[in-house]
DNA sequence: ATAATAATAGACAAATTTGTCTATTATTAT
DNA sequence: ATAATAATAGACAAATTTGTCTATTATTAT
């Protein structure tokens, strides 16, 4: 079970992978040690508890899903087409890792008030995707913004969260395609 | 720690705050029995094991859950008024739960394909949310529907997963605005 | 009143969970 | 080459988890 790496970065890969697939709580840090190939002492040393390796989780988590879809938007040049960027990213991304939705809500729905650190990576990760819709939506010519763009980020968490409970794209599609129209009413 | 009502009452009602406040996997079958002072043996004689009580939990909560909000909708005869007052039973019910956004979609972030009825109960609670607000929408004279009612399905599933994130009301009115707008559109 | 049923307290088991510690081996830097 | 550092295997502990079982007490129906 040797994976590339040194044991912190397997220890990362491995959680990160299951904590998405089984969930937080379901997940025992003796299945990452093991499915990591990696000594039990090493998660001690590298993460001082489960709860500190939830938390880097999360925010590698941050890192690689905002490098992900930035990578995406620009790639695109028109401010239209880099908007409606980030739902064909949703498109492209949610089917591959089999509809399991949200990283960050997922961890929510598990974590409570006992874990602050962690509900406040959420809320940043969130706050920090509102602004970046918002950012993407005021430099199209013309747009407003206003009550728009916030009408749009819950298009996008909505499309997310529904398509992870029906296993199915159309969320993504129908928000896309509502998108598409409130852009083009003012 | 005695409470109102029979065994299976009380732990109905213990396991359904528990599980929505803490979550399900961080539960223990020993809290609820504690919190509902009922013997253990109580409970695995009405249901047969945890994953019975989450499941049941689930039933419970949908019956419940619609009971609320079609008695809210049908204080109202206006079709345009009967749409929006779901957004302003979120409105007033999100708070009261101090934000802990949907039961169904926080438990689905908690269990896996190993639990394929719980999954199916989150599946049907929403699907029947679906067409309830398609229904809701299509009762408006001229409304042709079409993607229109998915959208405000995406804005209300939306506006509760975000209120949950940032523990603010501004999603369920930006959502209830955006429906208002969209229905006066056509 | 009495018999049948339901509920209780709590001991117990088996498995699992997070976390610590030790002795040994491998790797890296000088 | 050698010393310092990092990693390993795995025993061990303490707590927790779900679930079973028993002997006793309370409730309900007749």
């Amino acid at each position: 079970m040797a994976r590339p790496g040194n044991p912190k970065e397997k220890i990362m890969a491995t959680a990160g992978r299951l904590f998405y697939e089984q969930g937080y709580n379901a997940t025992g840090i003796n299945q990452v040690l093991e499915e990591a190939g990696v000594a039990k002492a090493s998660l001690y040393t590298h993460f001082g508890s489960k709860e500190e390796l939830g938390l880097a989780y999360l925010k590698e988590a941050r890192m690689q899903w905002f490098a992900a879809i930035t990578a995406v938007v620009e790639q695109k040049t028109d401010p239209e087409d880099r908007l409606l960027a980030t739902f064909e990213f949703l498109e492209k991304q949610l089917p591959l890792q089999h509809f399991k939705g949200c990283r960050f809500i997922n961890m929510l729905a598990e974590i409570g008030d006992a874990q602050p650190e962690m509900q406040q990576q959420v809320l940043e990760h969130k706050r920090k995707l509102r602004r970046y819709l918002h950012q993407l939506l005021i430099a199209i010519p013309g747009q407003a913004a206003a009550g728009t763009a916030d009408t749009i980020y819950l298009l996008f968490e909505g499309a997310i969260v529904e398509s992870k409970i029906y296993k199915e794209i159309w969320p993504v599609k129908t928000a896309k395609k509502t998108v598409k129209r409130l852009i083009s009413m003012d």
